[in-house]
RNA sequence: GGACAGCUGGCCGAGUGGUCGAUGGCGCACGCCUGGAACGCGUGUGUAGGGCAACCUACCUAGAGUUCGAAUCUCUAGCUGUCCGCCA
């Protein structure tokens, strides 16, 4: 969530921020009128308590000195139906900031690029050529099937389309992937973690999922519980409600998980295949750091991840999001795209973002540094998203026959 | 799933209706002591919002209630523990 201090003192130019994102200067406007709402319930509200407090201390000492308190009770009655119309006033105030804030995203880095789509995001480099065939490289689906790695058929008959099995081969492949980028990243300083894949409510709201984008998650409705779109989200919210030493910061983590997605309004895209799957494995990267550190670390993040790439051999490209392109809680992103030769095209295979303090500022994640609690920043990336990482090795690697020759690294995890 | 017990500041723990934001201890910070340290002694030490100084407001798991007044009483929920049941 953004800094409503800074919308108030900084109008024009936070306002000005927001609106490279998207954000309509209506929606800035009520957020602006909504705080200052807020703060006169909340000082009238306040006053009147005061005061309440006052006679009720009074209320107590004319008792103990035997003196009447009739006087003092009309008084008293009569200020606590004011108080309480007041407290109603105060709270509908915080519920309409709270409806309003908590769908403002966060505000790009000045540095960012301005940008409609995609389209115009601006690649940093490139890393390794991508390869050339004699043949006409086939779609990762194809082999797939080819090979018994994937069945696509199956997956539908025990879900519902966009579920998909992995069997033999491709099955070792997989689990082998996921140890192998494990590894990588606690050899990159990154502490691993296993975590829910089902959390509630709160964890969500504390990275931005919610209250926004409720429609893209899975919910196990009984129980107020929904299945994790990223492990972002339980590995941020490890630290929600803490105030952490500065001196223990940055804390770097890794961990594992199934990732879920309703992918509502994906509609007919990237249907064929495993490209986009309501479930998936993802190894995730994700950093609590002070204000100072978030930008070395970022780079520390976006390196892990595509020197992964190059260690298995997978040409990709570093892209910066435009600011159109760039999600709700992202101040900055770096995608990774690799190169997938059936396709002919790069593809997003990871996301690196910082937030800065928009999630410590929800999830309330802060430390303490010379006496001060100060919000942290996360930041959070995937390296890498596994079955994209699979499609990638079968794409890239594959024989004129069919058949995939195997990245020399995955060897000892096989 | 059933029964019972409990949930207080970084931690332990006192507090059963009126200056209690909360005694005390541990921890931590600073100072004294020391050649240096330990010990000892002294001082300080929650979070958030508003004025941004004094001060005010809120918070003793959460929500609702009783009351002039609640950490303290009542109800509901969550969590933790113990026993029983169930599953492995």
């Amino acid at each position: 969530m953004i800094d409503v201090k800074l919308l108030q003192k900084n109008f024009d130019e936070t306002a000005a921020a927001l609106m490279r994102k998207k954000v309509d200067a209506s929606v800035i406007n009520e957020l602006k009128i909504a705080n200052e709402t807020l703060k006169t319930a909340k000082l009238a509200y306040e006053t009147l308590q005061a005061k309440q407090n006052e006679l009720s201390r009074l209320f107590g000492q004319y008792k103990k000195e035997g003196k009447s308190t009739d006087e003092l009770k009309i008084e008293v009655d009569a200020n606590k139906a004011t108080l309480n119309d007041l407290l109603d006033t105060q709270r509908s105030a915080e519920e309409a900031l709270d409806a309003i804030i908590m769908r403002v995203p966060n505000i790009p880095d000045a540095d960012v690029p301005d940008g409609e789509d995609e389209n115009d995001n601006i690649e940093l480099r490139k890393v390794l050529t991508p390869p050339t065939f004699t043949f006409t490289p086939k779609e990762h689906w194809e082999l797939a099937e080819q090979n018994g790695w994937i069945d696509f058929e199956r997956g539908v008959k025990l879900a519902k389309s966009r579920f998909s099995v992995v069997g033999g081969m491709g099955a070792r492949l997989e689990r082998a992937l996921i140890n192998f980028m494990l590894d990588f990243n606690r050899e990159r300083g990154f502490e691993e973690y296993s975590v829910p894949m089902l959390v509630n409510r709160r964890a969500l709201e504390g990275t931005g999922q919610l209250p926004k984008f409720e429609e893209d998650l899975f919910k196990v409705e009984e129980e107020e519980l929904y299945l994790i779109p990223t492990a972002e989200v339980p590995l941020t919210n490890l630290f929600q409600d803490e105030i952490i030493n500065g001196a223990d910061l940055p804390i770097k983590m890794t961990g594992y998980t199934s990732c879920f997605r309703k992918e509502a309004g994906s509609g007919g895209r990237d249907v064929r295949g495993m490209i986009r799957q309501h479930q998936f494995h993802k190894v995730e990267l994700v950093s609590i750091t002070r204000a100072d550190q978030s930008d070395a670390v970022f780079e520390e993040m976006v390196a892990c991840a595509s020197d992964l790439l190059a260690a298995l051999g997978l040409p990709h490209r570093l892209v910066t999001l435009c600011t159109g392109d760039l999600g709700f809680g992202a101040a900055r992103t770096v995608d990774l795209e690799v190169w997938l030769p059936g396709q002919n095209t790069y593809r997003e295979i990871s996301s690196v973002s910082n937030t800065r303090d928009f999630q410590a500022r929800r999830a309330k994640i802060r430390y303490k540094e010379e006496g001060k609690n100060i919000l942290a920043h996360t930041l959070n990336g995937s390296s890498l998203a596994v079955g994209r990482t699979m499609i990638a090795i079968m794409e890239n690697f594959q024989q004129e026959d069919g058949t995939i020759v195997i990245p020399a690294v995955l060897q000892k995890y096989l």
